[in-house]
DNA sequence: CTTGATTTTGATAACGTTATCATTTTATTA
DNA sequence: TAATAAAATGATAACGTTATCAAAATCAAG
């Protein structure tokens, strides 16, 4: 018994329009239909087995209820946690999710777009695979980047601030007597992201007259998935901490690499946070449950998304003028294990 | 400009019949139509900027090409890489993802379900919350679930041989020396998965004469939010090796509580494998970077999506008679730094 | 050239809902 | 109670595609 009772059949059913029955169904505000009569409906309903065909819905109203998360890889810790502020958020207003991953791949990137296009989701959350995404093809439709990149002018974005997490974390180690700072980033995909936070170490150290030469930054290639940046992170840090290095802390830019300094650290019996405080960033899960846990400046993912689907849906049910709009969150200093004061090396 | 030039409007433009511009633009088999006439619609699609509308297609075929994956909860470290397998799999035949989470709310498990019925959508690859929830809503729908609970006779199910990989883990340890082995298991919601957990160690340990007591099985309660678990399996795990036991060796159900051994011996100064063996099941990501890494029973999570997509797709596309197909795949047992031979305790 | 088979194109009716009216019923007021 | 306003219900035309069948064009063979 195929679920293929429609609104005729209901009407059928209990001898009312089909005008009516669709009003007690799938109207809005339950305004305008006696409760005689709405029973009547709802019964016959219940007694055939209606089930609403949102396919037809979605096709008469040109609306699909939907909106699209495109983001390059699931398996980033980043992401999940901020789909399911997304999801949350969403939920109350009765719209669902279609995932879409491009693997860092623009082309699927591309079909993905032409694939929100044609499907008349409608909106997008967008975490753009690089800074130079084509997004023309998207047109007017309601999106939201998930990006601080100043790239994308005109269009709404939404995400952390790094760089006052940054200096959040650097303030700290050197308000714990750390003089010697190094900066462990990697070459990120999305555009030259180390090259400000090398300028933001410059100016940081400079304005509190401590130490900081490129010496005290090491780069290493991020990789496509989580592991491989981790071995190849590990890889660097471990030339770094051979060469008897003057650092007493490392800031690192994600935790992913924090983690790999924290493993050398461990593998090379260097205590943390006695010997070298390690701070990193984003908050992801490997860094609550590590030995030491790890300090880290957390980016509230869930927050993220959840102020993401909200703008978008603001923008999707608000069809009038819409000012882009720039959120820019604050970030937050954890601390845990990692972290702590500075002590003499004997 | 909104895309909204139809079939109709191409055809106006070329023309040429909307039958044919349809025939072009979404027709399957490029069969049966003129090179030269393929090319006017094309060329007239592009002019007036065309874009298919997948909602009147979906409507008219009674089709989405969208199937659902409904898990409790996306920031499990389980799914997303799960997720992925999926994805890539149905990508292969034109599929999308609609992602419902249920936060292990039966009630938002039922309303998800409701949903993909009334979206039509072509199918489910369902992670049941409980082991008795309830799929009937769901109908003739084709459906493939994330599990193994003999709980869901008469449906297609696919999952690791959760038993198995234990018993290649215990057998491990074996070789290695090992002969007091502690059982660390979590009740989890999903059925009393402990009690057979239980019942294979005391089997595996009387079949290879070595002891075993109730004393050696630590439980916990695992909670929603891996966090959450991870601290009181801490806890569990404090109290067990505080009284001096003769354990040389841990196998954890899955690496959240493996880790939360790990991270109590390291804090112990319980040196992690010389004293002290621990074997975790999963393989997320933490057990890769954590120190030192975490020997596991892997489970492919990626295999699984994958495989599931490809039943379901399978299912979805043969309309013909099938028969309900239990997959159990094998687990592989993946030796990190974790584990190694046993060492007499001075 | 015709004839018949085959390929290519055209005309048109669905699909099930929502939206827009028009119509009927009920409530309100003089 | 009649006249008017308001509320409730009904009739019907879309939405843009696909599917079915009919018609036309092309091809093959005698």
């Amino acid at each position: 018994m195929n679920s293929k009772a429609t609104i005729v059949d209901v009407a059928r059913e209990c001898g009312l329009s089909q005008a009516t029955v669709a009003r007690v169904l799938n109207g809005q505000k339950e305004i305008q239909v006696k409760e005689k009569t709405r029973k009547r409906v709802l019964s016959a309903a219940r007694k055939i087995g209606y089930e609403r065909n949102a396919l037809a819905a979605n096709f008469r109203r040109q609306k699909t209820k939907n909106i699209a998360i495109s983001i390059a890889d699931l398996t980033n810790p980043f992401f999940p946690e901020l789909i399911k502020g997304v999801q949350n958020k969403i939920r109350e207003y009765g719209y669902s999710i279609v995932q879409l991953n491009n693997e860092w791949n623009p082309k699927i990137e591309q079909d993905n777009f032409k694939y929100i296009i044609q499907s008349r989701l409608d909106g997008a959350i967008i975490s753009p695979s690089h800074p130079r995404a084509n997004l023309k093809i998207l047109g007017q439709l309601p999106i939201v980047l998930l990006t601080n990149s100043n790239e994308f002018s005109g269009y709404d974005t939404i995400a952390n601030d790094s760089k006052g997490g940054m200096i959040l974390a650097l303030e700290r180690l050197f308000e714990l007597g750390h003089r010697n700072i190094a900066l462990f980033t990697g070459g990120s995909m999305m555009s030259a992201g180390s090259s400000w936070r090398l300028q933001t170490m410059k100016d940081f150290c400079s304005n509190r007259n401590i130490f900081f030469s490129e010496d005290l930054c090491i780069k290493c290639d991020m990789s496509v998935s989580s592991l491989e940046s981790f071995s190849q992170a590990r890889a660097a840090i471990r030339k770094f901490i051979n060469k008897d290095t003057p650092a007493t802390a490392i800031f690192a830019s994600n935790d992913i690499l924090a983690l790999a300094a924290l493993h050398v650290a461990n593998e090379k019996g260097i205590k943390v946070p006695d010997e070298l405080s390690i701070i990193g960033m984003d908050g992801i899960l490997s860094g609550e449950i590590s030995y030491p846990t790890l300090t880290t400046v957390e980016k509230n993912r869930s927050q993220i998304g959840s102020l993401a689907a909200k703008s978008l849906i603001e923008k999707i049910e608000t069809p009038l003028e819409w000012q882009t709009k720039k959120i820019i969150l604050p970030c937050k200093l954890i601390e845990r294990g990692s972290s702590g004061p500075v002590r003499e090396k004997k």
